[in-house]
DNA sequence: AGCGGAACCTGTCGGC
DNA sequence: TGCCGACAGGTTCCGC
């Protein structure tokens, strides 16, 4: 489900709801999210832990904990953060459900399983976290550093711009909304992008997340955000999900392909 | 290093 | 109506 614009999404509204509020107990309905960790030993590290600032690094929410450690929570395609009453509906997706001690409940539901929760002390016990590229809004995501990174690697931009280990925020959508935005074909190795094209890329990077996050991200079927509204950048897709339509540039109809099992979505005309 | 394929799991949609 | 395949905003692992 959600890139960098909708995890900043939730991480704002989360930060206006959750700090101060203290875990009275943690109910586990199905434990895929939690790994190999036990439901009990999860529920054990957060029960009596009040929430303080939440953060986001990458696509990775950064749940700040008193009196110390993190709750390091991923989203994947599904995954929900839902701020809820007392005694919220048992929902057919509900994961787990952190009761505050104020009566309201934090409910992470995620319909296909594949989001994760994990207690850290320390957040750099989180290998996932440590194997992140830089973060979009990062101070050392600068053009220079991009364009020098770019030429490390003969991948398809496209998979270059979504491995988070190079730049950790982007996903298919925006990957491809950057693309289009610049004029670069997805298909263009990453070392052939030039320096000047570098300098647009950083510009688009910047603007279509800027955009997106002040559009409370994009919702295409499911991301819905912790007050349960939905983003509206959908609006404002030009090429993503528009396979056949008219390019809003020259009327070419956009096309779609397949990359590393992904849908890519491209104007052929515009994009080189 | 790059790339295709499969896997994790569930739901929806379109075609026959 | 029903079955079947394709597809979905993400990530990881394996083999060539």
């Amino acid at each position: 489900m959600p890139e960098l614009p909708e995890v900043e999404t939730v991480v704002r509204e989360l930060n206006r709801a959750l700090p101060g509020r203290r875990v009275k107990g943690v109910d586990v309905f199905r434990a895929d999210a939690l790994g190999a960790v036990a439901p009990e030993t999860f529920a054990a590290s957060m029960t009596g832990r009040a929430f303080g600032a939440v953060g986001r690094r990458g696509k990775f929410l950064l749940f700040e904990l008193a009196p110390g450690g993190f709750l390091v929570a991923h989203l994947r395609m599904t995954g929900k953060f839902i701020l809820a009453g007392p005694l919220p509906a048992p929902g057919a997706h509900h994961r787990v459900w952190f009761r505050l001690e104020d009566g309201q409940t934090l409910v992470f539901q995620d319909m296909r399983c594949f989001g994760t929760l994990a207690f850290v002390q320390r957040l750099e016990e989180s290998p996932p976290l440590a194997e992140l590229g830089v973060d979009p809004y990062a101070a050392e995501f600068t053009q220079a550093w991009l364009a020098a990174a770019l030429k490390q690697s003969r991948a398809p931009l496209k998979h270059w711009l979504m491995d988070q280990h190079n730049i950790a925020g982007l996903g298919n959508i925006y990957a491809c909304e950057v693309l289009f935005r610049t004029g670069i074909s997805p298909r263009r190795r990453a070392c052939r992008v030039t320096a000047e094209e570098a300098r647009g890329l950083h510009r688009s990077i910047r603007a279509v997340l800027d955009q997106a996050t002040r559009k409370n991200g994009t919702t295409i079927s499911d991301f819905q955000r912790v007050d349960e509204k939905f983003g509206e950048f959908q609006r404002y897709l030009r090429v993503y999900g528009r396979e056949g339509e008219p390019c809003p540039a020259c009327g070419t109809a956009i096309r779609r392909i397949r990359q590393q099992q992904r849908s890519t979505f491209f104007c052929g005309t515009c994009q080189s």
